[in-house]
DNA sequence: CCGGTCGGTTACAAAGTGGTTATAGACCCG
DNA sequence: CGGGTCTATAACCACTTTGTAACCGACCGG
């Protein structure tokens, strides 16, 4: 599920950017109304974040603009007490939206429940980098045409992290947090044995590891080539 | 199209009712959550209105049994500071929500920009995928020209909701939500059973699922080819 | 060399999941 | 009331997934 965050200001793009790689979003990000059309149709977002209050009021012509070629879900981000921008976001076509101050919390469960009316929780757009793609709400994943292979709860979240951020390392610690939550720091244990099942599912010789690298003394990355 | 406004304050109840009816809407209106379930099943409104502040904090109790026997886009009204109730809400499956106090121009907009999204999925045609078509008045169904099955209540819900996503997996605890309403989540062995007894009449070999298939760890899907 | 850490591997135990069957309570309707 | 259907609960089995431990070889600094 991959969102567009739409936000000159830069530290809010940061937060939520941040929330919702925790959630599982795969985040692309724009700073002003032109790079994100521009953004927007190079990355076809499945899902827009938009502040409606930028240089220029630009909010509301990316709104057009994206609503001038696409049906995705769009949730503006106003500030209070502005009502007659908010009825003319909505009737432009936004599909939803959230007044500043907010806190992630919310901000997620709002996306969710849009998510949820668009009935495209976590649907189709699978998650993909190079020749793998992951099909989160089957639990599968693909490498090339090949044929899907089936992924625990667990390998699921190993590599989608590792998709996310694919070609980089992710270290060791933030898998653990991602995959297991909270943990004690010495469980390398657990992750050292998902890497090894997970390599047995997708490496075609899981002792030569193509996709899933190691990166000695930091972590692991994703090889896409 | 048929609005039902559900609030245990007359004149806020009024005054919606006013503008909506102004807005040609037809309008029914219940003053609490018993009398909200009853005029709901009675009048089959097309969209709720619902005030989550009532007496005994009922509004979750309606919107969750509204939740339990349909899909009716239902927009929730709140105090603003509520956020834990908000979120509840939203992930109890309210639509959308609007904080009091809003003019009656906001509602509207807001009205119609949650009919439009609900627009696309009104279902009054009968529901069907593939060889599979649901009689939801009847509470049967027909697998290519082969006779009726009667189905149960529960079974039509999951078949409902199945047929309503067919193709793609949907979760177990999505299905849990729309059967039963709300309920622990360690009730899964009620949707085992439900889909063994569904199984058990749709399919020609129910060890073999041929529609019904399950994505282990994940949920189930119908397959439809 | 030696002991230590690190990552990979093997093996096994513990916990969880899905299918099935059986049974008892709830509910409905004549 | 009685008989049927529907639903909830439990128990069992097979299988999968996850957690834990031990062993191995490579590397590294003393």
């Amino acid at each position: 599920m991959k969102v567009l965050i739409v936000d000159d200001d830069r530290d809010l793009r940061e937060l939520i950017g941040f929330a919702l790689t925790q959630a599982g979003f795969l985040v692309v990000k724009a700073a002003d109304g032109p790079s994100a059309v521009r953004i927007f149709d190079a990355e076809a977002p499945d899902v827009v974040v938009l502040d409606i209050n930028m240089p220029g009021a630009s909010g509301f012509q990316v709104c057009e603009a994206i609503r001038a070629r696409s049906s995705v879900p769009v949730m503006m981000l106003t500030v209070r007490s502005e009502e007659e921008d908010l009825i003319k976001a909505l009737e432009l076509g936004a599909d939803d939206y959230l007044t500043k101050p907010f806190s992630p919390k919310t901000l997620l469960a709002r996306l969710k429940a849009l998510l949820r009316r668009a009935g495209m929780e976590s649907a189709a757009a699978p998650l993909a980098a190079g020749r793998i793609t992951l099909n989160i709400e089957e639990h599968t994943a693909q490498i090339g045409g090949g044929a899907p292979i089936r992924l625990t709860k667990l390998e699921l979240r190993l590599l989608q992290m590792l998709l996310t951020n694919s070609g980089r390392t992710v270290s060791s610690d933030r898998l653990l947090v991602h995959i297991w939550g909270h943990r004690n720091s010495g469980d390398r244990q657990l992750l050292k044995q998902l890497v090894h099942r997970l390599r047995q599912k997708i490496e075609t010789d899981p002792a030569i590891p193509h996709y899933l690298q190691t990166a000695a003394g930091a972590g692991y990355k994703l090889v896409v080539d």
